[in-house]
RNA sequence: GUGGGUGUGGCCUAGCGGUUAGGGCGUCAGGUUGUGGCCCUGAAGAUCGGGGGUUCGAAUCCCCUCACCCACCCCA
């Protein structure tokens, strides 16, 4: 018999891991709130309907990505495999379209999607997203790629680090015109594309345009672009995102080859990647979804936002070394000795932590010299130590684990008023900001 | 969903038909009596991912299965 495992393509975060995902965390809401973006919740689960109606019923994410199930009531209920569904929705529920506009909202949480894991893809994964929903403004696409590389600078990356590139691909009416236009043009040369090509003729021609398996063929490369086929006021919208861009200082290309799984976009469309281009390589992508509101049910409403993957920004981050650096140590560790040394110990401890410090209780029973290993090991200043002679006496012995500075012996009562040289801490917090490594 | 690769104590790894399956890191305990970091000693911990076969004999060969990884697909 085998001891069950995490269900495959889910993971356990470790503590090892914990403070990585936290700057990710802390640094992304920060910067949203920069924006003056606001957070915002919704469920894990919704009404099936939310995702199935709204994402496109050739997408993947509906055919066979969806974790569907009944619950004991007969609702047909879905685990969210998406963020921006589920916000239009709550965006519509209370009524949101009655407050200024556009309405600006962030979230981050788990996301569930039954696909084959492989490295930055799994199962249940993290995504932090930002919306902004109730304007057709370009400038407010410009805002949310601003923000959004914002925040990857803000994690450590080089502007040159990552790749934006954009596109535009229309209202669904120019998409409809353009993929007549494309129909045509792969028509006579079916045959000789790749498998997958041949089956996206059939189900999702745009796609066609970005198969890695037929990026050298004739009929790609030559291939009508989407950007002669917008509308004047697409092309205008697009022409004024760009030019946002560029008065931010913000490097783009234009890739008219971009496409978006979901079907609820429109116009502009974005995605994010380290140039490497590795299998899942993109971290981030977003786009415009003017239609999505009243597919749900909602008022025509407009609304752009982006959504990132916390997993692939920690993979990133990783493999360039980015993040907290610091360990994660406690200030002080008990040396508790003997028979009343362990009860002194936990008070002074009490004490400590009652000033705001970390103190982590050494295991009684051990030798000193056990202790002292544990103590040196947790990467703490001071050990703190408490053995019989100390409880009787009222006192405790402070002794530095680093630097050169002198033991000493201090009253219990005292030690809140003791004066620690933690620097190191306190120089840390103001560089690092809102950085908190400890 | 398609194709390919990998799977040895918590982690890294040696072994590639006959070994008590070896090492490093880590963990725990010691190196005399209450003081750490180096060093030394010892201990615990592996049915060699799981199941089935071939063989006198399998971690080593074959089959199935599971998991992970890579590419595709798709997407964050």
């Amino acid at each position: 018999m085998t001891s069950p495992r995490a269900p495959r393509g889910m993971h356990d975060t470790l503590p090892e891991d914990a403070d990585l995902w936290r700057f990710i965390r802390d640094t992304a809401e920060r910067v949203a709130r920069l924006y003056d973006y606001r957070q915002i919740g919704t469920p894990i689960v919704e009404d099936a309907s939310v995702f199935l109606h709204t994402a496109g019923d050739e997408s993947d994410i509906v055919q066979k990505e969806v974790y569907l199930f009944d619950d004991r009531g007969g609702d047909r209920l879905a685990l969210r495999p998406e963020g921006t569904a589920a916000v239009c929705r709550a965006y519509i529920e209370h009524g949101m379209s009655s407050r200024p506009q556009p309405v600006r909202l962030f979230y981050i949480g788990p996301y569930f999607r039954y696909d084959r894991p492989q490295a930055g893809r799994y199962r249940q994964l993290h995504q932090f997203g930002v919306e902004a929903i109730g304007t057709d403004s370009p400038e407010v696409d410009a805002e949310l790629i601003d923000l959004q590389l914002t925040l990857y600078r803000e994690l450590g990356f080089a502007p040159d680090e990552l790749t934006l590139r954009i596109n535009s691909i229309g209202t669904a009416e120019t998409r409809r015109r353009f993929i007549e236009v494309l129909t045509k043009h792969f028509e006579p040369h079916v045959g000789t594309l790749s498998r997958d090509s041949q089956r996206r003729f059939e189900t999702n021609i745009l796609r066609v345009l970005d198969s890695k398996e037929d990026a050298g063929h004739p009929a790609v490369q030559n291939a009508p672009s989407i950007l002669d086929y917008l509308s004047p006021e697409d092309a205008a919208h697009f022409e004024a995102v760009k030019r946002h861009l560029e008065a931010l200082g913000i490097a783009y290309e234009v890739d008219p080859r971009i496409v978006r799984g979901l079907d609820y976009y429109a116009r502009t469309v974005w995605e994010v990647e380290p140039p490497g281009a590795g299998g899942q390589s993109t971290i981030g992508a977003g786009g415009r979804y003017d239609g999505l509101i009243e597919v749900l049910g909602g008022p025509s409403t407009p609304a752009v936002g982006f959504a990132t993957g916390i997993e692939r920004i920690a993979l990133n981050m990783r493999e360039r070394g980015l993040g907290p650096s610091e360990e994660r140590a406690p200030d002080v560790v008990t040396v508790p000795l003997g028979e009343r040394g362990p009860a002194a110990a936990a008070q002074a401890a009490a004490t400590l932590r009652a000033a705001g410090l970390s103190v982590r209780n050494g295991v009684p029973g051990r030798s000193m010299r056990a202790a002292m290993r544990g103590a040196d090991a947790s990467g703490a200043r001071y050990a703190l130590i408490v053995g019989d002679a100390e409880a009787d006496a009222g006192t405790v012995v402070l002794k530095p684990l680093r630097g050169d500075e002198e033991q000493r012996t201090v009253a219990a009562i005292e030690l809140s008023s003791v004066e620690l040289s933690l620097d190191d801490h306190a120089e840390m917090d103001i560089d690092g900001d809102t950085v908190q490594l400890f």
